[in-house]
Order: C-alpha cells, then structure tokens, then sequence
DNA sequence: TTGTACGCGTTATCAT
DNA sequence: ATGATAACGCGTACAA
C-alpha cells in the first residue's frame, strides 16, 4: 500500500486538512508548518492519489483525444503539441483511434471517466455536452480549429499558372481542396485528384522505353506528364523523391492550439470559436 | 450531478448493495431484482463512476502508453491494435509522446493515477515496479515485444546477393540490422546506412545529363546506382517511387500482441518475456 | 437473497 | 492558523 496523506499528517503531527492546504498552497499556512510538511511529504515520497482527488474534487483531470481519421501519418506530432500544454496543467490525455469506437462507445465511458473535455479529430458527433474541441472540420456547434484551405488553394492557383495540377492527399484534404480551388476560379476539369489510400502501387517514374522521356503514371488510371504540378500532401520524403511540391498541415501547432482552447474552455475563458491554421507549400 | 447508484437504488426499491451486485452480475441476486434493477439503471442512463470504483477497488484502468521515438509513423496503428484490446478489458489508454517528459514525470504521474501497466515503446528505465511490456528493445528486465532483425537480415542477404545495399531507415532500424547483417556475414562495408532523420532533401532519382543513365543521390554524401539494392523502412509509397523496396514492421499486430502480454500479467497468467514478431518486405 | 456499515484517499465546511 | 467531520460514489465483509 503506499503512502497516504493520512500517513504524512501523522508523521508530521498534523491534520490532514492541513497537509491538503500545504499541497495547494493555502496562504494561511504558518511557514513552520508548510516546511515541516513538505519535509514530511518528500521524505516518504507521497503521491496524492488523483482517483481520490477527482472523486472528491469531482474533475478526473482527463481529457479524450479522439481520432477518428483512419490513418493520420502526422498524429504523434498532433500528440506532442497536445501534450506540451496538457501535461502542464496536470491533465492526462486518453487516446482513442478509429476503428473500436463508435461515438456511442466515447460518450459512454467519458461520463464513465468523467472526463473533463474532448479533443475530438475529426467530425464528432452534435449531442455531446462536455466541452469539446473539434479538429479538422468546420463546424457550428463546437469551437474548431481547422486549415485555411481557400488561402493555400489561392497560393497553389498562382503557382499552376494555368499548368494541369495533380494533387495526391487523404479524402478530406482532396475534397476540401477541390472545393476552395473552384472557389477562386480554377478549373477543376484540369486537376487529378488522387486519393493516396488508393494507391497501392503508388506512384512511379519511369523512363519511356522508346524516347527516353520521363513518364509518370499513376496507378493505372490517370498519368500525368514531367510539366505537371505535383503536389502531395504531408509526405516530404515521396514529394522529394518525385519532384514534387509538399502540402504540410502544421500538425504540432495544431495539437497546441487546440490543447490550449479546450485548457481556456475548461476554465470558463472566452476563446473563439473559429480557429484557421496555415498550410504551407514546399519543393 | 449525474445518477449515482444510490438513485438507482431508491428508484429500484432496493440497497445500493445490491445495484453494486446486479452491476457485477452476482448470480445470487433474484431475476426479479436484477430485472427490476436493470430496467432502472436504462430509464435513469446510469453510468458507475469509474473514479469512485478504482478507488474502491484499489484499480484505475489506467494504462500507459510510452513513445519515446521521436518519429514513429506506424504509431496510429500500433495504437489501434492497442486500443482493440484494452477497450475489450475497459482499460483507458493514456499516451505520451516523447519531448514533453522524461522517466521521473512518467514515474510520478503513474503513481498518483494508480496505472495498472505500462506499454514503453522505447527503452524503458529499469527500476519501475509496475506491470510493463517494453516495445522494440530487447530487455532482460521487462517483458518485451520486438521486432526479429536476425530472420530479416537473412532474407535481405539472400535477395541482395552480393549487391550493394542501401538502407534508409530510423536510427534503430539502421543499427538493429547493420548488427544482424555482420552476423550473418555480410561486409558492412558494401552497405549504406541513410537515417532518414537526416534527409532534408530526401532521396531523388535524376537522369545524368550526359549519358542519359539514372543516378540516385542521396543527400550529397552518398550515391548509388540503379544495380544497388535500395531498401526503405516502413515507408511503401516512398519506396515504390524510388524503385526500391520496403521493409514493413507489423504496428497493428505488435499493439495487439503488447497489449494482450499487459493483461495477462494484470491477470497474473504467465507470459512468454521474450516476443519477436516477423519483419516483411515488400517490392 | 438482500440489507448494514465501513473503508478507499481527498476536499470542503464548520468549528475553534 | 489548524482540527474535526462530513461528503464524494462505490465495493464488500458481515449480518440477517
């Protein structure tokens, strides 16, 4: 069994009301006493026990992070920015991943848990009522961070130059896209939308057989020439490989933004609702 | 305030005592009761309190997941493979990646939350006393999960044969395998060891300007030819452009597997220390 | 078969 | 400035 805080008020010669108002720095607490308990606390190595806490407290100090993106190659940075903020204010954040969950499944243990608030990627579900942080999506109901899609659509525009684009990213990125590229007059006709989950052979260059000229195909069933605009989205290393150019989601500065809305949230600051991150584009 | 089992309790007629045991599914409660019982715990929506139950039973469900790669682009689907097994245990997985602790936070945090595991995807310090599964390395200490570098070094020698081999992977990768290589006799000095951390610029294939043959550079320190045997980590996409093949770690199946050794040491089974799980590689 | 009563480790509300 | 005591919601030995 380990140490308690009754074990600690003992061994001191105090409350335990006490020892609880040393570990939360209660003003009114004779310097004497806060030296001889924190000499207590740290010589048997106490841990509050934060089921205790929580229950009394009634906050768990847990936060969802749900993920409902089948394959995001970006999620540990997403994780890391999350962290940074999370583990700063003593919050342990609980992953879930697509794939053994359906929201009925989140909602049920996270009133189980008592959790304090979810960062949910992707589309959550419009019934949920702890304070959530929606992430990918536009949404009215939750506050949201999101990519500028019409901002980096504008600056692919200008780079295409009239030159057919090929754009190779997940379903959302290609749809949302799609979307802001219309939007700002471009036209859709000339654009290869591929999907990379689709791409089991992926993309290859080879050398044409008889003229010796560059010849990129794409799985059979598109194919696009060396004066094409090549784009992939968060895949450095294959847009290099390719001579292409790289769509890249700031994916820690996401986790860190969307970590503090919900950390705001939980105490009842004003933040807002709507919350664009920017792409950026690399060769 | 949500529904407690005293609710329940009252609504039912009966005492919390015999919720607590419905609940368990004790099989001395009367049909009647439990039928009676169950019906109201549907109608109130009543969830058990999952903090005041570990506190009670001394056990959190908590378990916690380690990353201490700063780079682990297979991490959503080890952690699918984790979360299908503990989420049928209704064990919460809380991650970590690395960058934002170091062991003590981990130790700390784990105490105070009463974790019942950890999975440590890394090198795991060698004195924490709760139940652990380490990832990756092979450790006397823990039980472990780990890839089997020996069985795949021994395929590679058999398809390179004699070639020249370039491997682009993470820095354990690259060691792992230059090790099991010299083992199984292979000269270290016919091979090149990319980590690709360290490529900024990526790996492109050009056409020579004068002869027309390709030539792949790797990041100006290293060159190979089209005769070599380029081999990449984990990344298929990448390794399709390139021609090359690839290396494919098993990250859902080793999830599974880490998980399923944690509860069974929860449950106090016996399991095997020592997990290799089989490398494949991919044209 | 079911109820009573206490313990789990904190925090919060009164007292003193 | 500190102590005593009552919640917090659930599990469980002990009674009945």
């Amino acid at each position: 069994m380990s140490v308690t805080m009754a074990d600690v008020a003992k061994e001191a010669g105090v409350d335990k009301a006490t020892v609880s108002r040393v570990l939360k720095g209660d003003p009114r607490i004779s310097p004497k006493t806060r030296e001889k308990v924190w000499e207590v606390i740290k010589r048997l190595g106490y841990k509050p026990n934060a089921l205790a806490r929580g229950l009394s407290a009634r906050k768990s100090g847990l936060v969802y992070i749900v993920f409902e993106e089948q394959d995001l190659p970006q999620m540990n940075r997403f994780l890391r920015g999350v962290g940074r903020i999370l583990a700063a204010m003593d919050k342990e954040p609980i992953v879930y991943v697509a794939d053994y969950f359906d929201a009925d499944f989140i909602r049920s243990r996270s009133m189980a848990h008592k959790v304090e608030g979810i960062i949910w990627v992707g589309s959550p579900p419009s019934d949920m009522d702890v304070p959530m942080v929606a992430v990918g999506d536009v949404t009215n109901r939750y506050v949201y961070v999101s990519p500028f899609w019409s901002d980096i659509a504008k600056e692919i525009k200008k780079i295409a130059n009239g030159r057919k684009i090929v754009f190779v990213g997940d379903t959302k990125a290609n749809s949302m896209l799609k979307r802001e590229l219309a939007e700002c007059g471009t036209d859709g006709e000339n654009t290869l939308w591929i999907c990379d989950g689709s791409l089991p052979g992926g993309i290859k260059r080879l050398i044409h057989p008889v003229d010796q000229k560059f010849l990129d195909i794409v799985n059979s069933d598109g194919e696009f020439t060396m004066g094409d605009l090549l784009l992939l989205f968060n895949d450095i290393n294959y847009a290099k490989a390719l001579g292409g150019g790289c769509i890249y989601l700031p994916s820690l500065e996401m986790g860190v933004l969307a970590a503090r809305l919900l950390v705001n949230m939980l105490k009842n600051r004003e933040v807002p609702q709507k919350n664009l991150v920017r792409l950026t584009i690399e060769f």
